[in-house]
DNA sequence: GATCGTATGATTGTCAACAATCCGCGGGTT
DNA sequence: AACCCGCGGATTGTTGACAATCATACGATC
């Protein structure tokens, strides 16, 4: 009697709520600074307001909404300086992933390049939206190959605060080939083991995607603008 | 009236009670697996289960809870793996911060010197849970120095989990000496500018806290394991 | 005697009503 | 015209009650 299944009904009601506030914050249906009325939602989830409530309080935690007591909640909006802030978290969190990854077993690396291959297809037909999911979708995939916990959880945040990004940039910045040549590098950093320049990699390209979406800014010099 | 105040009652009850709760996890008067009963805290709390309910949702964003639905929700016990992933996490977060304080401003590195008096005189005195206070305190202070939002929110999670561990194996672990010295070369590498050393010292002084915690074992080796 | 089924108590999940606060509008005053 | 005051509608915060689920103990059956 001992076949390892997976105990059922392990989703609460605000997880599953939450889970769709925060796609609806990926897709945009939910802009920033755009106030979630309770009684609106509520009705729309086809739920009171207790639970409704209950998985909200999780996207603040997660710094996905901002709460201003009596007045209501709301999606943050993205100043200038949390993009930056944004990116570097992301540096730090792919950055220990990799190296984890290394570490550990650099094999299952191989999986990413199906990732990669989306990606190309994608923008061989010049689907950008496709274009960005297979790009997102390479970073998350290299984190959850790490097998932490925690850095998963971080990662799950800040994947949708970089949408929020995108969208709201309106760029699903062009030189994809340039993205996809440097996703493909990584790959090789870490399958070949060399921590140095996977973490160099991932910091160039992040770099890269900062100096995109905000031009002519760079990661780490949040103090010195406003 | 150009006075910059900052705006009253900024904080939610969920807020409120979400950090006393947080504060008993690492007090150790929420025990690791203890289930929280909701009736008896929302009567602690003087509250309705309402709110209790929400500010538990965040603990549960956290991963300081864990919901097990229709049975209640638990504190969360740290594995083995656990250890290493945690410290793993921390390793991320406070190099990425230290790198991010080299790059835009090292000189306010110096304010890490109360904390290492702090855990100096400590030292001296033997007072153990002073010494960890202290230690912590240090680390969180770099993180803080930072200035990154998602860091910072991210590190006070970390914290707290660390503190479990401490109580959890009763190790104030020894090598006081030690632990101070290391904190002043990473203070002293940050001042100097030394991306490489500050980063590497870190994860050095990571590596020695898993060791001392879970002996004969290592960072970023939880796959060979169970 | 072991196992299954059932009843009971306790706990969690959900809801709708009530209280408190905030926002906008109109009237009045200077 | 600008400002202050206060009212009414709307939204958020909180509560207690109800429904659903789970754990435990007891008794029946094989």
């Amino acid at each position: 009697m001992e076949l390892d299944v997976e105990p059922v009904a392990r989703e609460s009601t605000a997880g599953i709520i939450a889970r769709q506030l925060r796609a609806a914050i990926t897709t945009g249906s939910l802009a920033p600074g755009a106030q979630l009325g309770e009684a609106e939602l509520a009705n729309q989830f086809q739920v009171s307001r207790g639970p409704l409530r209950e998985a909200m309080q999780r996207l603040v935690q997660e710094g996905l909404l901002r709460s201003e007591p009596h007045r209501g909640l709301f999606v943050v909006d993205l100043e200038p300086e949390d993009v930056y802030d944004l990116y570097a978290a992301r540096t730090a969190i792919e950055s220990a992933a990799a190296i984890r990854v290394i570490r550990t077993d650099p094999r299952p690396v191989g999986e990413l390049w199906t990732a990669h291959e989306r990606m190309t297809s994608a923008a061989d037909r010049e689907d950008p939206a496709a274009v960005s999911d297979a790009d997102l979708e390479f970073h998350e995939r290299l984190v959850a190959l790490s097998g932490s916990k925690r850095l998963a959880r971080m990662m799950r945040t800040l994947m949708v605060e970089t949408r929020m990004c995108l969208t709201a940039l309106q760029r699903t910045y062009a030189d994809v080939r340039e993205r996809v040549t440097e996703h493909g590098a990584i790959i090789e950093a870490i399958a070949a083991g060399d921590e140095r320049l996977a973490t160099a990699l991932l910091e160039r390209h992040m770099e890269d995607a900062v100096r995109r979406l905000a031009p002519g800014t760079s990661l780490f010099a949040s103090r010195s603008e406003g």
